[in-house]
DNA sequence: CTGTTAGCGCCTTCAG
DNA sequence: CTGAAGGCGCTAACAG
């Protein structure tokens, strides 16, 4: 059972002083004798006195409070991120409330609303795959909040936004691909929905067209993200009378997955078949072979996001236009597209 | 820049009532006329109102928000028990709060202020592995706030605990170890101060002994969990004149560093030697061989402490004392210990 | 340097 | 069924 908590009166009756001076005692207001600042700060240590935030925020109308909305941390990526932004907001005094929605619309709603409700002076957001509807940010947008989008970026909304260059990395993992000799190049995308997947299909196409490649329809599959779907495409795609020689997938868990599956059925990597991925995550580099992927940076895309976020927030006048900064990605060649 | 929301007050003014009646329709209170809770609902949501959780919670005294502490969220480990814990909080209408300290003592006593201040009504809590002093968290409990550890707890403090049975976790891998022929065992431990590692320690003691094996002090290496200082310890036990026939480490990552070493060697696994690890991290099952691992019910975890603070949350009289609940491990064999 | 007053947004008595 | 008043804990003018 929560008992009382000390408040700035307990402490002025005590001391028989009014609670504006403990008050200015405590926030090193310059009005206050060394005196009584010190009897203060005293009788505050004593009693373990904490100042009530849920008051100030209140009163200043600001909690100084950022959230931030991911559709999951269990992979390596988004827990990266979010650390990246906690370094840069934690310097400008800021916290930190994070929320994951399990990829769930309906989550995802709920969580914004909470956050609204709970006033956070900002938004750090990459939605789930199932958003189609930005209804519930752009409330945030409409009542001043800053939002900030990153990874996966609503590009109907006049926000800032952190992104990678997905077209060019797809691009030079074909590329790559190409310039090792395969030509049959699958690719598992992911939902047409998400700019990022959609860039990087892109790049794929435009790679194989560069070099001059035709484009098989039949090796190239959208699908939702979920390991199950990968692993019954990959069969499929493997099942093909004519198979491909090379497999681009969205990103590194997909690769993964196909890795296992090639494997138990036999075929060599990179031999019979390669593979590439995206985002370089710590695991990749740990199977046998190692996947060769496009590699993001992480940490930065965080940073970045916060950086934003800030200078939305201390523009006063509204006077900073949204911006996008689009970070590079890097291949990482590893062997399971060449020994 | 934040602008003007709307608050009960806009509402009365706009249809002519006083904000009581406001406030009685927003939240669905019986006395209020069905026509006039219609004509505030409609007002409402035209105006995007938003209820001010701030003010609510200054009223009420209390935030319906819990905070987790966790020393990091990269490894799988706590962010499946943070879901976890989220599952039933949100069941419960609890939101979270999440915050990780880098295994840093100074942030995560930053952290637990930083709660204290903005009031949760409880913590769910894995300490750093630099963690002495609890005074940070007896602050909570001292004000009434419940407090649950879980995986790292403290166990000078009277709250509601976690854990595993680490030590019937160790005992049986290193049994399994013997069974299958080996007998120098080497153990990579984590911190003294942290009594799971403590435990595993002495489940591992304990299964030599029972198996009259004697235990040698060189293979022991208490370590503090950087996978740096991991590298350093596994190839100085395997420049041991009698290196060691198998290695039980503290947990997964760890293994899978103890694998990357011993396969650069030009060693085999599991005929050279053999590995054990603990958690049983998605990652075990990815290298190659996969790693035999001690497997925890993670997500459980994160269910049970959520529970148990539920618990001592709607406990208004104090009259529920703090239990301690230990979850039981399960051995996962794998290709590092038998073909 | 200190005290007084007002008010942030909301809910909850207490009267009508 | 509705309105008026009080107060949660704090800060910020405004007076002394």
């Amino acid at each position: 059972m929560q008992q009382h908590l000390p408040t700035i009166i307990d402490i002025a009756r005590q001391l028989g002083i009014s609670k504006s001076t403990v008050s200015r005692a405590l926030t090193a207001h310059p009005n206050v004798s060394a005196k009584t600042r010190q009897r203060v700060l005293e009788l505050a240590e004593q009693l373990d006195y904490q100042r009530n935030q849920l008051a100030i925020s209140l009163l200043t109308n600001q909690t100084r409070t950022i959230g931030i909305m991911v559709p999951e941390f269990i992979s390596f990526f988004f827990p990266k991120v979010i650390i990246g932004a906690q370094e840069v907001l934690a310097e400008a005094g800021y916290n930190v409330v994070i929320c994951h929605s399990n990829e769930s619309y309906e989550t995802e709603v709920e969580n914004a609303k909470a956050l609204l409700a709970s006033r956070v002076d900002g938004l750090i957001v990459s939605h789930t795959k199932e958003t189609r509807n930005f209804d519930h940010f752009r409330i945030f947008q409409r009542k001043g909040v800053p939002v900030v989008f990153f990874n996966r970026v609503c590009e109907d909304m006049n926000v800032s936004k952190v992104t990678v260059n997905d077209y060019d990395g797809a691009f030079r993992a074909i590329e790559h691909l190409i310039q090792t000799g395969r030509r049959r190049i699958a690719h598992l995308a992911g939902p047409d929905s998400l700019p990022n997947s959609r860039n990087r299909l892109n790049g794929y196409r435009d790679a194989l067209r560069h070099y001059g490649i035709a484009e098989e329809p039949e090796l190239v599959i959208s699908y939702d993200l979920t390991l199950e779907k990968a692993n019954i495409y990959v069969n499929h795609l493997l099942n093909l009378p004519q198979p491909p020689d090379a497999l681009f997938t969205i990103n590194d868990p997909t690769a993964i997955e196909a890795l296992k599956v090639i494997k138990s059925r036999g075929l060599r990597i990179p031999d019979d078949i390669a593979i590439v991925g995206f985002s370089n995550d710590p695991i990749s580099a740990l199977v046998e072979p190692g996947i060769t992927t496009v590699s993001q940076p992480v940490s930065e895309i965080g940073q970045q996001a916060a950086a934003l976020l800030m200078e939305q927030i201390t523009d006063k006048d509204n006077t900073v236009p949204p911006r996008t900064i689009v970070l590079e990605t890097q291949l990482i060649i590893r062997g399971s597209t060449v020994h």
